[in-house]
DNA sequence: CTTTTGTTTAACATTTTTGTCAAACTCAAG
DNA sequence: CTTGAGTTTGACAAAAATGTTAAACAAAAG
């Protein structure tokens, strides 16, 4: 067996990570992957055997690199404040550039009967959790359900990103001053969550 | 001309739109639209022509009922408090029965070019941020870019709920659960703005 | 009751998308 | 150079989705 690796199986997927999580495109075509990715169409089926494999694939690495990325952060052992400036920083960064990520794991749920009970990561969570209702003693940040707190964080670092085309138009905004405000935005969740 | 009026147009459209926003299936085929009304899937086209033409009907609609909504806000002449309780409430109680709306207008924005300058709603929105920045000079509201304040108040209304599924399984929460969390929410959103 | 007109249906045609296969190709191993 | 394994391609087949048409149907108008 000689693995010749000519990253044509990385660049199927990577390609179609790219249309699916940067461009929105939820449901492309094999064929618009694959030209995408400037390949033949047949590849998509010769690596990947079929279209729902390639998208089982991505959707499965998708939901790796989410909690991944929740895991690094829960993890670590900083100051929860330190934890939640880093949180901040690298996931909106990921967000500025996969902004579709998110939504494409929950429209892929539909399909999958996601049945995997994470009950580690159940575990994980509330951790996390109680880790927050601590700092609500200590009275660094507002008292409140502490699951309000985590989704009110997320919603804001994730939904103008995939409302960005929307907002660009009511505010009247081009890409360049779009980009600006969500960058300036990073300091503006820190400082609400932390008042 | 009898104009005999079976409703079926309506009927198809509507279970479109459920498909569409509440459901998320947002590239539901003709077929599925169809069955999902229990009538036959060539009224599809004797009604709507094609495909495309139902999508645009469905997508113009989606848009003005969300500009509308937004219109009913900004032109009441409530106290600026008052009218931001009655938004969140508005707002979620829609967002509770239709959490893909918003997603559907903007994965539908790709096909339409949207040149639509909709100056005339720019100006509204203009007003409506130097309404916010004359309640953050009173002290009402945080200081802020604020266009922050409008991001940061849809992004905790819309998102938790075009996320459900995702945040059910993260939290260990049934749907009974969630809708109590998102009612309670109203308050907390309202709270979170006006601290 | 018959006609007219709008509605609904089934059968068919077309288009789009996906999947299969054998042949051509490429490059490392022998 | 030749062999052989993995890789790529084009032609073809199959399936899924959309669109068209003529005929059947239903209800109001005459």
């Amino acid at each position: 067996m000689t693995a010749r690796d000519t990253g044509t199986e990385q660049l199927i997927k990577n390609t179609a990570k790219n249309l699916f999580f940067a461009e929105g495109k939820l449901h492309a075509t094999t064929q618009e992957i694959a030209d995408a990715a400037g390949v033949n169409r047949t590849l998509v089926n010769y690596y990947f055997r079929s279209r729902d494999a390639l998208f089982d694939q991505v959707f499965h690495d998708a939901q790796k690199e989410l909690l991944d990325l929740l895991d690094d952060v829960i993890d670590s052992d900083m100051p929860f404040k330190e934890k939640m400036k880093n949180l901040i920083d690298v996931f909106m960064n990921q967000a500025m550039q996969f902004p579709y990520r998110e939504l494409f794991i929950i429209t892929e749920m539909n399909r999958h009967d996601v049945i995997e009970s994470k009950i580690a990561r159940v575990e994980k969570v509330n951790g996390m959790l109680q880790e927050i209702e601590a700092e609500m003693e200590k009275g660094t940040i507002r008292k409140m359900n502490p699951r309000h707190f985590l989704i009110n964080l997320f919603s804001m670092m994730a939904y103008p990103l995939v409302t960005a085309p929307l907002n660009k138009i009511i505010f009247n905004m081009n890409d360049q001053d779009y980009t600006a405000l969500m960058e300036e935005r990073k300091k503006l969740i820190f400082e609400t969550i932390f008042p």
